[in-house]
DNA sequence: CCACTGCCTTGATCTGGATCAATTCACGTC
DNA sequence: GACGTGAATTGATCCAGATCAAGGCAGTGG
């Protein structure tokens, strides 16, 4: 772990698009002070379910993944969390769900409870926090609509067209080329099937020229039609 | 439909645990001049996926539900709706999933733009509106977590679970005799199963000795403790 | 260079839940 | 009380995906 009380927010990369974005210099000084930086190598946890629900941050860099695990030990992946999403719940006593680097990652971590009143005297972070909080919302509907589809071919196919919007950061058309960002393991976790499965069902859609790998991670989509409607 | 400009707040079921509640009676006028009373009968739909988003709404009685269709017609119930709960997508051009009555509801409705505004200059309502959301964000993801597990007896229970709490309104300990809100068919829709598995698993779980049936919907819960056990 | 360790792939088999197909039940209406 | 209709149950069969079991293929460290 890495801690620094300077916040450096004139070159944060996500200074535009996160949500302290909406505060004006002096409030963005003010958070700033009771903020920090926090590394995560992959793997690590910033909060575990269970534990007393002290902190909530905005990712800088990197990527998060929001899980829970069954207690046979089945991991299930709730959310995925970008560059500028908020996490931590607020307002809860407990955390619920575990918050885990699946890359290295650069967040900025606040007291959760000096947050709140930050928030409280300060509309448009709270209306930049609820904007946020509608979108994580319609992705997890997203998610849920996406594994709850019949077939595993649906989910597979419906999971490699979301990567490839998330991949290019433009929201209206789609990257075909990209490297998934997940494990075969992971993918399984968010899509409620298992390892074999998915493995099997990117070799077919390979097969099918739907799809062309390279390596283990990287996809070129080469019929976005077909996907899509196997997905549909 | 029954409209009315003359919300009588006063006596609102919901008047106390609504967004709205967060408001002084001054801007609660002001809020009321915009909205509408609205009763949607069992099956009627407020908005459709692909509608123009033009509308929200504080439900005041009643329960809807949120769903998206596959092409081939399975719905998914992505989300349930209780009394005080808020309803529509805010900050988005076009609704994405359908806003259907499980029962005669009635609903407080404003144009959405028009409560946009006022959320913009209304600080604690932005605040009410955050907490609802995370609210709703941790119930969906509890319901991914739910619609994820292997078993098809492990979701069932944590459905049957997941009722008992809702049903009795104190969120520490759960009723333990309810009716069903759902038919078979909707609560196949939330878990991503049949109707024919629906059925055969209550079957199994009144001839385990875990629950008892009364008439179609009428559930007592016979053993906790087992059940719980099952949907973990 | 080889051994080790995570991931990933591939094959063979098994099974839980889907699907297809009748009944049966509950309830509102005449 | 008979009738009609949508919901629920129950049974028989089938198949997609789980499970079990080997390998293969990087990347890492000795």
């Amino acid at each position: 772990m890495n801690s620094n009380s300077n916040l450096a927010c004139d070159t944060c990369p996500v200074r535009e698009s996160a949500a302290c974005a909406s505060l004006n210099d002096e409030e963005r000084i003010k958070l700033s002070k009771i903020g920090r930086h926090k590394i995560l190598k992959k793997g690590e946890t910033l909060t575990a379910a269970g534990d007393e629900n002290t902190v909530c941050a905005t990712l800088v860099s990197g990527a998060l993944k929001i899980t829970s695990n069954d207690r046979d030990g089945t991991e299930r992946i709730l959310s995925l969390v970008h560059p500028a999403g908020f996490v931590g719940e607020l307002f809860s006593p407990a955390v619920h769900h575990d918050v885990v680097a699946l890359t290295e990652s650069k967040l900025c971590v606040f007291s959760r409870p000096q947050y709140e009143e930050i928030i409280e005297g300060h509309p448009a972070l709270a209306l930049a926090l609820l904007r946020r909080s509608a979108d994580d919302l319609f992705d997890a509907r997203s998610m849920m609509d996406l594994a709850g589809k019949r077939s595993a071919d649906a989910r597979v196919a419906g999971l490699i067209q979301a990567f490839a919007r998330a991949a290019s950061h433009s929201p209206c058309h789609s990257a075909d080329t990209f490297d998934l960002p997940l494990t075969r393991g992971e993918m399984a976790g968010m899509l409620g099937l298992t390892i074999e499965t998915i493995s099997r069902k990117l070799g077919l859609l390979e097969s099918d020229g739907l799809i062309k790998r390279q390596g283990a991670r990287g996809i070129r989509i080469s019929d976005h039609a077909r996907l899509a409607e196997l997905s549909d």
